[in-house]
DNA sequence: AATGAATGAGGCTTCATTCAT
DNA sequence: TATGAATGAAGCCTCATTCAT
């Protein structure tokens, strides 16, 4: 790919990222390249549907956040998963898309395997947790997972305050504990 | 109001209620009037738009909400809180465009009212659960709504089976518990 | 239906036949609305789709034949067929989508019924002109036809001249004829 | 020109008159230079535009038909113009294209050359037949040119079997025939 | 001379909303 | 009041053509 292509292309999806941050997964492809400041063919040159640029920018995120998790796998275990449960859902309100896509699209959006990946990575996290007494046992990877997008999905739609989220999921850490 | 105008009203409440559950705040107004056996026109004549017909939904779902809470009132207090939040999550599913709209237009669709009224009957039960010891004293009534949506959404999008849901509730609760 | 859309559905069918007759079916649908002088959006209620509105054209032209070739079942039988056909050629050029369409598309477009109808509609011109003696006994319909929609696609695609026509299809008859 | 020039002309040729004879002439030009294995810039500085392209190959069909009927100018003259126009139409359905653009828009392509070179070597084979006693004395080429164009256009867009091709030449054969 | 990315007009279709009947 | 036809802006996508590399 050319320099230039790919600068356009890191472009969009910049641009997507933003958009869709701020009205959600309906919001127009013209808009997206009129923020890029390419002209519309030039998007569906690079993603040949709108469904093609949503789930790269979703795959990009998981991605993100996978080697977030990776990075943790040597911290703390009694709080590397919280930590890391705190970080995503105190990013979410920069993500609107990506989060509506998680939750409601993500195998139609053909996400599936970046997501599985997050969730092996996170599953480590879980087990090490565990074993360090900090969770208890027969709290499972599905659970955490629920919970993780359920409240990264009310923190960015319900507006929650930084104190609100911080309470909020005091509850649900205060819950997996022993 | 005419009583067939009434009548109009009242079905087309029910079309929209079962419409927009089924394929969330973006089904047509058409498919609306279509079940509620009407013509265009009158669904428009009776909600000029469809922000008013999404709001009145929402307000009666809330409303009915709202009943249920207080009849929870004389229940016993150490259970009630949870009973509730168990029956709205399970009925999550039912009611897409509201949970969205709830978690995501509260305020633009102009439900503020009907909403803090829920709130109020809600507080009602936290406080007589956490009088009871069913409830740790610092949980506050926006951590508990916003738990509330959060997991509601969670479930509606997220497609959890009986089981998750069971699950990932009962981590939120033994979160709130002492 | 109401008069109106009668009305509309009308000279939306004439604007099309007349702008599939100049442009062939790749003309727009937006040129249609403006020269039946409604917004696009009333085309499309009327005929759901692009295809549908060719499929309405060319329906129409088959039931108009359908309709000449049941007059002429009383007139002499050693000229009807002839006399048909050459209408038939006559008009193509008017009709320029239609005989694309014919030649084409006439399965796709969903036209089978019609198609039928016209050609066992000829099918009886054909008999009775091989009992009067005036066409070879052995020739079946599917020639006729045949040479029907070349000559006609010929005649419109060609340009022929009204002479050119003539002369073109006496060859036709005579190889015809006994 | 550059010999690899040269060759890139070939293939670009090659792969429209493929890509033509498929889809018609509106496959996009884009499919012809993938199946070129050229870039589509490379088609465009060939062929500074569609239409052009399309012109190439009519003219380069007409050249190929025009050597063919110059061969046939020392074959049996009671048979070479049939046997011509059989050839022609068979090879129809392999040229989609260039039987649109021959009939539809010959002239606006650009090939009037070319066709009246293959019109004069047309007109020799029937001097010569009508010389020999094989057909008719009254009729003339645009007759003959005429009923190839139709059959060919019949025989292509009908989707004619080769029985029904056979049978229906054999009219127009008959009908040239004394 | 070749490449292939960028452009942008134009096509089809949907749908909230208005308005004549 | 109800009906349902009409409107037209807006969305997604295609493709001939241009232009920087």
């Amino acid at each position: 790919m050319r320099a230039d292509a790919r600068r356009n292309r890191d472009r969009i999806l910049a641009a997507a990222e933003e958009v869709f941050a701020r009205h959600g997964a309906s919001a127009s492809t013209e808009e997206v390249a009129a923020i890029a400041g390419v002209a519309i063919g030039t998007v569906f040159r690079h993603f040949p549907t709108k469904q093609d640029l949503l789930a790269a920018i979703v795959k990009e995120l998981l991605a993100r956040l996978t080697a977030e998790v990776a990075e943790l796998a040597s911290a703390d275990p009694a709080t590397a998963l919280f930590d890391f449960v705190e970080r995503v859902v105190e990013q979410a309100a920069e993500k609107r898309a990506v989060v509506e896509l998680l939750a409601a699209d993500g195998v139609r959006v053909g996400v599936a395997d970046p997501l599985r990946g997050l969730a092996d990575a996170l599953g480590v996290l879980l087990s090490r947790a565990q074993q360090a007494g900090a969770v208890r046992a027969e709290i499972r990877l599905d659970e955490v997972l629920a919970l993780l997008t359920a409240t990264a999905q009310g923190a960015l739609h319900g507006g929650w305050s930084e104190d609100l989220r911080r309470r909020a999921l005091a509850v649900v850490f205060a819950g997996m504990r022993p």
